[in-house]
DNA sequence: TTTGACATGTAAGCCGTTACATGATTTA
DNA sequence: TAAATCATGTAACGGCTTACATGTCAAA
């Protein structure tokens, strides 16, 4: 008898994660930033309501554990009904991507209303961010070589930092172009305000 | 008087399509799928409660025309409170950036509970979506060379490519990397079921 | 004595998706 | 006559974030 439940992609995340050891929800908030956190990101409030809600669906159970020296902790722990859901989450083919959504592109899209300063700014911070992402994703990755097992984990923070490589290399092909527009427009015809031309030329593909 | 509001990103991504051209909900939802939606998805249903939210911001105005052929459609245009509005956002140098969740990469992360079938399928699903979205994000940064107009929009479009190129080339390197695990798994000891050594070997740099 | 680590939750509220609902006109 | 385009909305619901709230122990 299959029960078939429909949880939210969060929700089989922290089942996902309770799966590979018991864990309380605050060891879980600071394993999930420094693994998964990477690509998806939790919150500690939310764990703590999917731990639950978990628990009253028999996927999880939960054991109070009294210490000596720390508050009462309550350890969480997968049930066999919990990796049989977990299980068929994984193998589902149908799992539909989550939306991604950049609000840096969204500024650059509309870069022609930045001043060059601005814009030279806003690629600048852009950068910076995408070498700490990168450099702490690679030393990620080194620390997981050498064990075949772990070659899953590692892999997923090898393709982060060939994204922030990619984000990279596009700043460095990008940024000179831009500005030369930005100051164009800037000394140029209309200053900083907004350029007529779009109505007739919105820029899209048909 | 500048009246501060505090509205989500999405508001101000309408507000900022609207601002290049006065435009029906109708041809915004279009215009958005184009132009924006490879970077940041608009719902209709949303547009249509966005659009409705600024104008009673007065940060747009609508105007009803009739047609003949077609029903009486509502033409928004923005306001100048509108476009102080967005000015003052884009320049916003707090904005921060909107997380990404990846749900491949909560699978690869996982990938020792999927057989090498399963895991292989997944690999070249993701490929295969990777390729289409490469080849359509070149097709639009084509379309709009030659004119340093669009050089803003252009961009946002060569960012996709390399991101997706990036992609495949993680695709190419890791297949045979995690495909050997999965097969060692599966051939080797335990089978399918969930291996021992997460608790002592969790896979994570402190 | 104050900071940081350990430890757990509740409440409010917007955000965003999905489904529901309607209807005319043109084209194949 | 069926499908596609044009055109606009409402309603329900869950997802997710942010802020609020509390308390111990160890170390600096």
């Amino acid at each position: 008898m299959t029960s078939h439940h429909r949880l939210s992609a969060t929700t089989y995340v922290v089942l996902g994660l309770v799966s590979i050891r018991p864990m309380t929800g605050y060891e879980l908030t600071a394993y999930a930033e420094l693994s998964i956190g990477n690509f998806f990101p939790l919150t500690r409030s939310h764990i703590y309501a999917e731990l639950d809600r978990l628990g009253r669906l028999g996927l999880l159970d939960a054991t109070e554990v009294e210490q000596e020296n720390a508050p009462t902790k309550r350890v969480h722990e997968i049930t066999p009904a919990g990796r049989d859901e977990l299980r068929r989450w994984l193998e589902d083919p149908e799992i539909k991507e989550d939306r991604t959504r950049s609000l840096f592109l969204v500024r650059i899209f509309f870069g022609d209303r930045l001043s060059p300063g601005q814009l030279s700014a806003l690629l600048d911070d852009f950068e910076a961010r995408a070498v700490i992402r990168r450099d702490r994703l690679a030393a990620i990755a080194d620390k997981l070589a050498g064990q075949p097992a772990l070659v899953f984990r590692r892999s997923t923070a090898m393709l982060g930092v060939r994204h922030e490589q990619a984000m990279l290399d596009w700043v460095a092909e990008a940024r000179p172009m831009l500005l030369a527009e930005a100051e164009a427009t800037a000394t140029g015809g209309g200053g900083a305000g907004d350029r007529a031309g779009y109505a007739s030329q919105p820029g899209l593909p048909r």
